[in-house]
DNA sequence: GTCTATAAAGAGATAGAC
DNA sequence: GTCTATCTCTTTATAGAC
């Protein structure tokens, strides 16, 4: 991780690269994997198609760069705790736009690679919320509540046409926490 | 709507047509829009890619018989009653495989067609559950119901990798209950 | 009514020039 | 390091044979 200095070759290979990848992002985000073209990431990043290639060698390569930026999130403590962390990773995404997450997103659907990336992550965060949960039927409670937040940055970011799309990111969390609250707290585990 | 008698042609070309229209549904379900291809429609069907386009002229014309098959649900009364039906409407859809909205939810975020008419579908439904809420961010809260439904639903059906992908519908409703009731429960309107 | 053959366009990927 | 030229494959869509 050394930082060569400004104008030297491998600078210079490191700040296109990194361009490249950001129009990358915007790209897939916009348009998912399949409609995303090699071509327009070129031209989004001011460079040649051919390049971009040169650098990533392969459309899948450069998506997976691409994806490999979206953060998971931990959560962890008392289940009150718990939501409020959910709530909080979810306050932040919707406020800002999360390139990396969206390009994901909207992949998902339609690319394999992306579905299981996608799948990995969220039984990843499911696990983590089911262990906060006490009733029986944790695991269940914690697939819903991560289908929820999906559901709630999918419309907000890629379905739009919402008032989700304009609305004040503070009205949605305390929206959503009563909702939460009742999926995460134990007491009447069904049956 | 005349029913002609089984041999005729016109009889035969409907039961061919209509044996097209469940395999393109069931390609674009598993593939969505840009993945899918006429000719794999064709070979799910049992006929020649050339007749699928002489049937349906293109391919976005073949999509759009397909989502066409796609119910809109209604939703009014009490707010009470309001979730129930939403509920029952959800229940039926986690019970069964609804082909044509599943193909639908699935090229949403890739074809702008698909995402058009999602996002239709979806203002409708809002609007809907909108006017039995009597609180002042009624579309707010109708949007966010309706965010947690297409959550639920494309976590069941499409990303599968989840708990949800093979819980009882009915567990599945009565989690979802008390979440939706506080969504569309007037009462504390933030602020 | 159904299928074969083919045209036309677009994509990812490769080789090599500058 | 960056771009030009091109190859090859896949796809939709068309025209016409059976």
């Amino acid at each position: 991780m050394t930082t060569p200095r400004p104008g030297s070759r491998a600078e210079q290979r490191r700040r296109t690269e990194a361009r490249i990848l950001d129009a990358a992002a915007g790209v897939f985000v916009a348009a998912g994997y399949e409609r995303a073209t090699i071509r327009a990431v070129a031209s989004a990043a001011g460079v040649d198609a051919g390049l971009v290639m040169h650098y990533f060698g392969s459309k899948q390569e450069l998506y997976r760069r691409v994806i490999d930026a979206a953060p998971l999130p931990e959560v962890s403590g008392a289940p009150e705790e718990a939501v409020d962390q959910i709530l909080a990773t979810l306050a932040a995404r919707l406020a800002s736009e999360p390139t990396a997450s969206l390009a994901l997103l909207r992949s998902m659907l339609t690319n394999p690679e992306a579905a299981s990336v996608a799948s990995v992550g969220m039984a990843r965060y499911q696990a983590q919320i089911a262990d906060v949960i006490a009733a029986d039927d944790a695991s269940l409670r914690a697939s819903i509540i991560s289908a929820v937040i999906l559901g709630v940055t999918v419309s907000r970011h890629l379905v739009k046409s919402d008032d989700l799309a304009t609305a004040d990111p503070a009205r949605v969390i305390s929206l959503l926490r009563p909702c939460l609250l009742a999926l995460a707290a134990e007491g009447h585990a069904s049956q």
